[in-house]
DNA sequence: ATCCGTTCTGGACGGGTGTCAAGCAACTTG
DNA sequence: CAAGTTGCTTGACACCCGTCCAGAACGGAT
């Protein structure tokens, strides 16, 4: 093992943006803890930017830097590192997906409400959101490599899982019906198929919106099997 | 725009490799040909070995040439590009698997023979074959970015789509059944499938084969309804 | 106004990478 | 055997990246 004259220096670093978010849990100065956590949020979003539209591996916190109004060094200052930087945003924006398929589940009255709603749902965002969703893809696909990526994405994982779980619960429920796969099934095959569509939109197919949207609904109105 | 004095090299350099295979159509020396390809066929698959254990962000051509046992300068030499080197040698592989699951649709001789001879070989590939699994998913990711890898990770997403739809359609056949999905989702679910179990061996679920082999089944066995 | 901590800049350093070319080795051909 | 082609090595070049740092700019408290 060589003796690495900086690692001391990044634990210091990380101590200090701990103490941080320490401080934020007491009553000290309020203001600026809100200012670096804005910062933060701020070069995440921009990051976000730059991430969806070069991929995980292109991008660098030099570029990243260069499309916000920042330089590079600040970045260092903000983030002790990549990943730190990376899955702060993403965590981010998939739980607003999430919380916008709840909201489908919520506000459907039918099955066929929730059926179709479910699948306009995902079929839009494929298409408006696809620089982010092939972000996502590269990110997991990154994951089977470094070990350092596997909690963050499989967290996100469990929570898409879960939510695709809540549609195909509460469609079942709305259809007097019963599920005929397990949660993890159901996510792996609608996770599938949005991930053919997006490929399908990426490299220019413009139908693939609406053939998302009909093998969604034929997809899930399959996986339930009317209660005798 | 910047002249880039070793552009006009490259291109001659290409013309070079064409030439060579050119030649191979001829009857002109054959045995140097040969050795060419030979040679191409051996640092691919160094390569593959390099690109399946760091994925393709992460391997650098010296480090695919230091896992061999030639210099980096080689590698410039037999591949024009990295794409080239990469999508040779994947392809190569892809096609050997859609090989393995026709010989199975081809020796299966009931329904169920080929229902289980199919989820258990892909659970067996998907253990023993993991990196190579990952690497295509890696691969198939980056084609969402960089638009030079779309035309050939299209093709080989398309054999395995037919592939998948030989088994579907024999399935039913057997069965005395009809398939109640299209061939692009039938792979898409498979696919997902595949993937997700995939990522649960990799992160260390030891039950992540034999999962994927029963999900598989009642899948496959769905997807068809009897022939009244 | 001065001071001090925070925020941010811009540049330097070490390391890695793709590309290329000069040259050495090995083999083929005349 | 000599000459020429092919295969391969080695090192140089320019470029980009992450990291670190010294110090400038900013902003609030005294």
């Amino acid at each position: 093992m060589l003796y690495l004259p900086w690692a001391r220096e990044q634990v210091v670093d990380a101590v200090t943006v701990e103490q941080r978010a320490e401080r934020s849990r007491d009553g000290v100065s309020h203001r600026q803890i809100d200012k670096f956590a804005d910062r933060r949020a701020q070069l995440a979003n921009s990051a976000l930017l730059t991430l969806s539209e070069l991929g995980y591996a292109r991008t660098s916190r030099r570029e990243i830097a260069q499309n916000s109004e920042f330089s590079h060094g600040v970045l260092h200052y903000y983030f002790t590192d990549k990943v730190d930087l990376i899955m702060h945003c993403v965590k981010q924006y998939k739980a607003e997906c999430v919380r916008r398929y709840d909201e489908i589940v919520s506000t459907s009255l039918t099955s066929d409400d929730l059926k179709h709603g479910f699948a306009v749902g995902l079929a839009t965002t494929m298409c408006e959101d696809a620089s982010m969703h092939r972000l996502w893809y590269d990110l997991r696909s990154q994951s089977l490599f470094e070990e350092s990526f596997r909690a963050d994405v499989g967290e996100i994982d469990q929570s898409l899982e879960r939510m695709i779980w809540r549609i195909v619960s509460r469609y079942a429920e709305l259809a007097d019906a019963s599920p005929t796969v397990t949660s993890t099934v159901a996510y792996a095959m609608f996770d599938g198929m949005f991930q053919h569509g997006l490929a399908k939109f990426i490299s220019g197919d413009p139908t693939a919106g609406h053939e998302l949207t009909s093998n969604v609904e034929h997809v899930l109105g399959s996986v339930v099997f009317q209660n005798c």
